[in-house]
RNA sequence: GGGUGUAUAGCUCAGUUGGCUAGAGCGUUACGUUGACAUCGUAGAGGUCGGUGGUUCGAGCCCACUUACACCCACCA
């Protein structure tokens, strides 16, 4: 029998399986989804991202607490409207030519397929999120959120207006912040252009990346200190092309020893520049439109030239204004020039900045808290180093300019009177009574930044502002934040202030940060090197649970992690490894077996018992410290080797004996055990099994208690051990010695009851003699603890054996060398426990010694 | 320019507060496999832990310097 994950999936997500239950006193446990952007397919990184969630909100719900993972997709404001106006355009229509309402209908409906199919992914990967609280950064309830947060800092004087340069992508026709701003080494040229001094023979050379701006010059700044250009200060350059006369100023910015030392002043097109225009009242001349062309009306000096480049693109405009100066012979020289060029982070245009008004937060304040809040551990960053880059950008912070010139996107709450008054409120209603009635009011045009909203988002989804609703005052705050390190300022350090301003409360007390995922040799996926892998492919190709559980293996110390496919077919390698040892005991009837009676356990049974608490134990605090990796490796070792490979190899030769009920129900509780640990990684093939074996009905399988340790006798499970030392040594010789070919070295284990010894056989059988045929009779020699094994193997040639144990002889002699001397130096300084480990080695090594050389002397 | 991270086997990576002879998976070599194994088992080979210097009885781990790569931030002359 198999079961359809999807089915199951279906079944438990109807049926109510994902859905906390506020009413049981259990603690909570609260994972808010980061939601995706509705711009497309999810990614192998939300694969990644998702399935951490879930495998934490699986193991948590196990370990008795009462989980919520809410789910939800993001409005991703300029990502979304940018694909969407760019799919209107490929069918020749125009978002300004069918206007606001109509445009808005057409992401409306993007937005219903694309979050449909986001979340049908989800549940593909198994991400058993509670769906009836599913949201959307746009939905109603947010805007009540957005509506009140926007309100409450406007009132509290923290959102306000201002006329200042911004970062203006001139194809999407607005502001961006910072963030969104990508720096790009661009190949340029650095153009040295002369400009005469008024009324003097001299000039002055200056350097520059962007010649075009100087159609809006109103400085030249030098050094104050500037031995060089110290006596022009005050003085007027002319600008070339257009004759200006614009003044020579001293200023700090003014770089000795960057370009020539003396720098051209643009205020309007360059965040320096319009500060250095400040300090020295240059006028701000802008000389672009909206879409960063020449714009001639704003040149009021503008000559027949300039005109003539009305209407041209920045970077055409400056090929003929070099042209330009190269006649006029004011072009002094061009050099290749590498620089950093900004871009906007969606659409890739370069960024103009430009001055408008715009509507700015100041989050000073919010970031003090949020730092503090960090530094007191009230949330703690796994892995920690990311708190450095959390404080170094909180400590730094700039007002965040909140104000996006898009249509798509929570409209801002504010209206305007006729005559320019402002008034904030939630609605038109509102703010009429406000402005009073008859007043013409209209709403504010733009737009709120998309982290506005999500930066609300595990207060608003849980119903804040409603402070009462029953959600927020259960569920908030939150527990455990997992998300990319990649958006720590976008949206991590966000939720912090807005939660702490808002609530005086950490939105979450863990934020666990993962890295990129890159493809198998570390490099990064992208469509042009053709190495992207679509997480629903792989689903297809090896099942989810094999996808998850490698996942889970890579899902480590926040680092960035290589995924590949051979990666996945290891997964499933494991899952049908798993499969065959349920087999292998449902075959020997393990379903039969009765609970374990822990006063007839045996040797093989106290030994994988041991191993297994331990396997718990190690499991539990690796997922408790998110090293998704520990806890795979653990369970990858623990059933692969100890179970597997162990386990059921010593069990073989004990089946058919007195001990058969005794492993049977032994293997049963360990098997239970495995697949409690395996159901927050491979949530559907544990279930299968666990139903398989007859421990309950599949779907069930998800409210099951995690695995527990029992009590296990464990004075004889070293004798295992030893014994697994002594069978690998053996087997050691015999493939160096080529002893057994065409038959097979069985090494039967056995407790003798009466004198309570283990006793091993080694045993030649034929390959076709059962394993499980090991009896007494067939013991050909029985090896007491620490008889060496060399004795054990009457087939082997003597010479060999000792000219063997002479090379291992020299070995173990420099060993004794080495450790005494070590303990010599340690006398007196190393702790005494170690200087007993030491000891301790020293003697096995020497009782090895006289061992080795009993074989060489006889 | 400032900051962070990484460097350990052919490849991808683990390696807790320094402590016995540095581990895993893949790959590779040899042998075996019709008895749970869409393969599996067993064994082997493979490492002066980027470099130099230091602290220590003892360093992959701590300190200083250094090299290479990656990423983040920063005022585009």
């Amino acid at each position: 029998m198999t079961i359809n994950p999807d089915d199951l999936y279906k079944f438990q997500e109807d049926n109510g399986y994902f859905k906390p239950n506020p009413e049981s006193n259990k603690k909570t446990f609260t994972i808010m989804i980061p939601p995706p952007n509705v711009t497309g397919q999810l990614h192998l990184g939300h694969a990644f991202t998702m399935t951490m969630q879930d495998i934490i909100i699986r193991y948590k719900r196990m370990m008795g607490f009462d989980c919520l993972l809410l789910p939800g997709t993001d409005h991703a404001a300029i990502a979304t409207q940018m694909i969407v106006e760019k799919q209107l355009t490929q069918k020749g229509i125009y978002r300004r030519e069918i206007g606001r309402a109509k445009f808005l209908d057409y992401v409306w409906e993007w937005k219903a397929e694309c979050a449909g199919n986001i979340t049908r992914q989800l549940r593909r990967l198994g991400y058993s999120s509670d769906w009836s609280r599913e949201r959307f950064t746009m939905d109603e309830g947010m805007s009540e959120a957005v509506k009140e947060a926007f309100i409450r800092l406007y009132n509290d004087g923290l959102i306000y207006k201002a006329n200042r340069l911004v970062n203006w992508d001139p194809v999407m026709l607005t502001s961006v912040s910072d963030l969104e701003v990508i720096m790009k080494e661009t190949a340029g040229s650095m153009w040295h252009i002369r400009y005469d001094i008024d009324g003097s023979d001299e000039s002055i050379i200056v350097a520059t990346t962007r010649p075009e701006t100087m159609l809006g010059d109103s400085g030249v700044a030098v050094n104050p200190n500037d031995e060089r250009f110290k006596h022009l200060i005050g003085k007027k350059a002319i600008l070339p092309i257009i004759g200006r006369k614009i003044e020579i100023v001293g200023d700090d910015y003014a770089d000795m020893t960057k370009g020539t030392g003396a720098v051209k002043i643009t205020p309007a097109h360059d965040f320096n520049d319009y500060e250095v225009g400040k300090r020295h009242n240059l006028p701000v001349m802008n000389i672009f439109t909206e879409t960063a062309k020449i714009d001639v009306k704003q040149i009021y000096d503008a000559n027949d030239f300039v005109k003539s480049l009305d209407g041209l693109d920045r970077f055409e405009a400056r090929k003929l204004i070099v042209e330009k100066l190269k006649e006029l012979g004011n072009l002094v020289k061009i050099e290749p020039y590498s620089h950093q060029v900004p871009h906007a982070e969606r659409g890739g245009a370069v960024i103009e900045p430009r001055l408008t008004e715009q509507w700015y937060c100041n989050v000073s304040e919010m970031a003090k808290k949020a730092i503090e809040f960090v530094k007191e551990e009230k949330i703690k960053f796994v892995p920690k180093m990311w708190e450095n880059t959390f404080f170094s950008w909180l400590e730094n912070i700039q007002p965040w300019c909140i104000s996006r010139q898009l249509w798509w996107g929570h409209q801002i709450p504010a209206y305007y009177t006729d005559d320019g008054k402002v008034f904030v409120a939630k609605s038109l209603a509102e703010a009429q009574k406000m402005a009073g009635e008859g007043v013409h009011l209209t709403q504010d045009e733009d737009s709120l930044d998309t982290w506005f909203s999500s930066g609300l988002w595990p207060m608003s989804t849980l119903g804040w502002p409603n402070t009462e609703a029953p959600d927020y005052a259960h569920y908030f705050p939150t527990s455990t934040l997992i998300t990319g390190f990649d958006i720590i300022f976008f949206w991590v350090a966000r939720m912090i202030m807005f939660s702490i301003y808002f609530t005086g409360k950490a939105p979450f007390d863990t934020v666990v940060l993962h890295g990129l995922v890159r493809d198998e040799h570390g490099q990064k996926m992208s469509k042009t090197k053709g190495n992207v892998i679509n997480p629903l492919e792989l689903i297809d190709e090896f099942g989810i649970d094999a996808v998850r559980w490698t996942i889970c293996t890579l899902s480590g110390q926040g680092r960035d992690m290589n995924f590949g496919r051979s990666l996945v077919e290891n997964g499933r390698k494991f899952i049908t490894k798993l499969r065959n040892a349920v087999n292998f005991w449902e075959q020997k009837g393990v379903k039969n077996a009765g609970d374990f009676d822990a006063s007839k356990s045996v040797a093989s049974t106290n030994w994988i018992l041991d191993k297994m608490n331990k396997a718990i134990d190690s499991a539990t605090v690796a997922i408790e410290n998110y090293r998704y990796d520990e806890y795979a490796q653990t369970l990858y070792h623990f059933v692969w080797d100890d179970f597997c490979d162990n386990f059921i190899e010593l069990s073989k030769t004990e089946m058919d004996g007195e001990n058969k009920d005794v492993i049977l129900s032994g293997a049963k509780l360990v098997l239970k055990n495995i697949l409690k640990m395996l159901q927050p990684v491979i949530p559907f093939v544990s279930a299968e099994l666990y139903e398989e074996l007859g421990f309950g009905p599949a779907k069930d399988f998800i409210k099951e208690s995690f695995a527990e340790k029992v009590s296990v006798d464990t004075s004889n499970t070293s004798d295992i051990d030893w014994m697994l030392n002594v069978i690998s040594a053996i087997r050691n010789i015999r493939a160096e010695h080529n002893i057994g070919f065409k038959t097979e070295l069985c090494v039967a284990f056995k407790s003798i009851p009466e004198n309570g010894k283990n006793y091993i056989s080694v045993i030649e059988t034929h390959t076709n003699t059962k394993c499980g045929d090991a009896t007494d009779d067939m013991i050909s020699s029985v090896i007491d603890e620490k008889t060496t094994l060399l004795i054990a193997l009457p087939s082997v040639d003597k010479n060999e054996v000792i000219a063997k144990a002479k090379a291992e002889l020299q070995d173990v002699e420099k060993r004794i060398a080495s450790l005494n001397a070590q303990i010599a130096k340690m006398e007196g300084k190393a702790p005494a426990q170690v200087i007993e480990d030491r000891k301790k080695s020293l003697a096995d090594a020497i009782s090895k010694k006289t061992q080795l050389e009993e074989i060489i002397g006889g």
